[in-house]
DNA sequence: CCTGCTACAGTCCTAATTGGAGTATCTATC
DNA sequence: GATAGATACTCCAATTAGGACTGTAGCAGG
């Protein structure tokens, strides 16, 4: 059994090390902490609204954060200390672990057959929604970070983008062989 | 908005309604089950080991499940009922939700510049011989489904080849953009 | 000025899920 | 019949997901 006092070495949880490394760049408030992942890893890396603040909070009891002086209205800032950015940049030389995946719609094509064939292409046809507006996101992102400025690192776009054109494909797929009568 | 249907109070979660989907079969122990998943929407749909025996009670506790003798050794076999039969089909009908993923691997890209160049070549180099392996798997999946039964259904196989030869294809621009000095 | 509406910022709670460590139970092998 | 190793399952703590809920600020209409 651990003592519940953490401050001495506790382990980062993933949660907690990413916002750390968010962190690096600067200040910011849990609320700006949300935007900059969902425009960013935020379809690779889920990181829940509420999970943020108590992460926030236990970094802060944990050292590695420091809060800074509320903005007008309720912004609260945390800025990230030495402390913490050691820690975080060990927490990096981890091996990135397996990568976890739950593709509802997957499953949904998995078991088609107990699903009538109008509802499974009503399905797929929502997905094929969803994941075209996420590219036209993942586009329109890459052509203005690129306008703002054309040797910035657009990794994780690429895989975004890779990603859901590859799923797109897939659906256009699923979608045709529904029709053939699955 | 809602269907008057709701007699049933549908406290299906998504682990226990894929179980009940896989035991739509046949009667399956709870390990046979562990297997069937990882052998098709393993990788596109999590459930872990200890979560399925779990649920296998609360289901059988739901009368959705009920037990059958147990055979040699220690293996508990578990059949549908028609109750569970309902509910499955219902769960089914509703709209698959948002997918979820979580990639360390992008996570790690992402924080790029907090990781020297050597240890970041390491883990892409790493995550590229798993995605071959995992490419691997789904191939020979399928060509010896396709040789047990040529009109099987391969749906979700391709889109495991698919992921993979997508994650492979980003995996190799981002090594050869970290060879160059990121 | 007051009211209602809406977007913003954060809190709180519970169910679901993960990730192991631990416990038997069988099979084979000597 | 001891024991090594695979098989089948149990248990628990830590993490995450997903909302419902509480305020606050800015603004439009009356």
């Amino acid at each position: 059994m651990e003592s519940p006092n953490r401050n001495v070495k506790s382990a980062l949880n993933p949660t907690g090390a990413s916002l750390l490394g968010f962190l690096m760049a600067g200040p910011k408030t849990g609320w700006d902490l949300l935007q900059a992942i969902d425009a960013s890893v935020g379809n690779f890396w889920n990181v829940t609204r509420s999970q943020v603040y108590s992460e926030l909070k236990a970094l802060t009891a944990g050292g590695y954060l420091k809060e800074g002086k509320e903005q007008s209205r309720r912004k609260q800032p945390y800025s990230i200390t030495a402390s913490g950015r050691r820690v975080f940049k060990q927490w990096l030389k981890n091996e990135p672990g397996p990568e976890l995946l739950r593709l509802p719609i997957a499953l949904s094509v998995f078991f088609g057959q107990h699903v009538s064939a109008a509802e499974l292409a009503g399905f797929v046809a929502n997905a094929q929604v969803r994941h075209r507006q996420q590219l036209h996101v993942y586009q329109a992102l890459l052509e203005s970070s690129k306008a703002a400025d054309p040797n910035c690192d657009d990794t994780v776009l690429q895989l975004g983008i890779a990603y859901e054109t590859m799923m797109l494909h897939w659906l256009k797929t699923v979608a045709s062989r529904t029709a053939l009568g699955g």
